[in-house]
DNA sequence: TCGAATTGTGGGCAATAGTGGGTAAAGATG
DNA sequence: CATCTTTACCCACTATTGCCCACAATTCGA
């Protein structure tokens, strides 16, 4: 798994193509292969898998999750729908299928971000948005979590150390 | 962690580099690698987090929070948000990109101004702004952490150094 | 007060990254 | 099977970044 960060703007041209950053492939490695799956993401984003990342997770969803279970099998039809595998060409673009474009509303200007071991693009409207959305509900959404993240020293606490 | 300290006048030059200050510098010593991770701060203003600080804080973040509650998602990304890696060049300047410029606008003076184990940069006119609104917002602030301060030797009394 | 060392600023240039598009192969459609 | 659409591969151009050097400004010590 990653550790990664990042927050990179890309422009999406008319054959639908998507250059990865070469900051972002650096974070992946040479190690990981130029391959990929394309997912839905949560939100209005899509969600980018190196194949390795990809199949782990889905080998965790497939062993804890239960078929025979309909709110299981609601959320891992979810979660496949849509996966596409792609590949990066030689200029380390991706090319992102039309009913993906649509679903996340991708333009020519798009955010690729990555967090935790999670990467995802965004439509630049849409991204700005959540981002512009965010004070109260950012502050509210850490009051409640607060006890998940007591110790960690992020802002100004008492820092740990 | 860091104890740092410091007030410092610089000026982003017209490829959008900024010098760190020598006195900066030397408080995070050698040990500390000449790699950060910027990103947008609380306020109009940007964060700066030596590498290993980033990576400490963002190791805590990961671990705890579970990237399949929305709430923690909300909390992940808006931490995340305009995260980027930079180096210092030869001369010890990090090159701001262009949408963290914007986030924060920046222009040629820029503030930037160390607390706690923060480094924050600043436009100046921003910065004396937010300066300048403070006393009577500043002391209800203090109102209203009092209980929080209480024994601290801060006061407004002749200052220590 | 002068010189030397440190710090801050600006800019040239080469390497890399990003973008766009042509063309041929592969696949789909009727 | 012919034709049209989509995808993969490649090349070329432009923008951006990283690296380096030179000089200006400031501080410090003699």
């Amino acid at each position: 798994m990653f550790q990664l960060t990042g927050e990179y703007e890309c422009k999406m041209d008319d054959k639908g193509r998507i250059k990865l950053p070469a900051g972002l492939i650096r974070q992946l490695g040479g190690s990981s292969l130029p391959t990929f799956v394309l997912n839905r993401g949560l939100e209005k984003c899509l969600s980018l898998y190196p194949k390795q990342t990809w199949d782990q997770t889905t080998q965790q969803f497939n062993s804890r999750l239960n078929v025979y279970d309909s709110k299981h099998r609601e959320i891992l039809r979810y979660f496949y729908r849509g996966a596409t595998e792609v590949t990066t060409d030689s200029a380390d673009r991706i090319l992102i299928p039309k009913s993906l474009t649509e679903y996340a509303q991708l333009g020519k200007d798009c955010i690729i971000t990555c967090y935790a071991s999670r990467i995802e693009i965004w439509a630049k409207n849409h991204y700005e948005e959540w981002l512009s959305k965010e004070p109260e509900d950012f502050s509210k959404a850490m009051d409640e979590v607060k006890d998940v993240l007591a110790g960690i020293p992020f802002s100004h606490g008492p820092s740990s150390t």
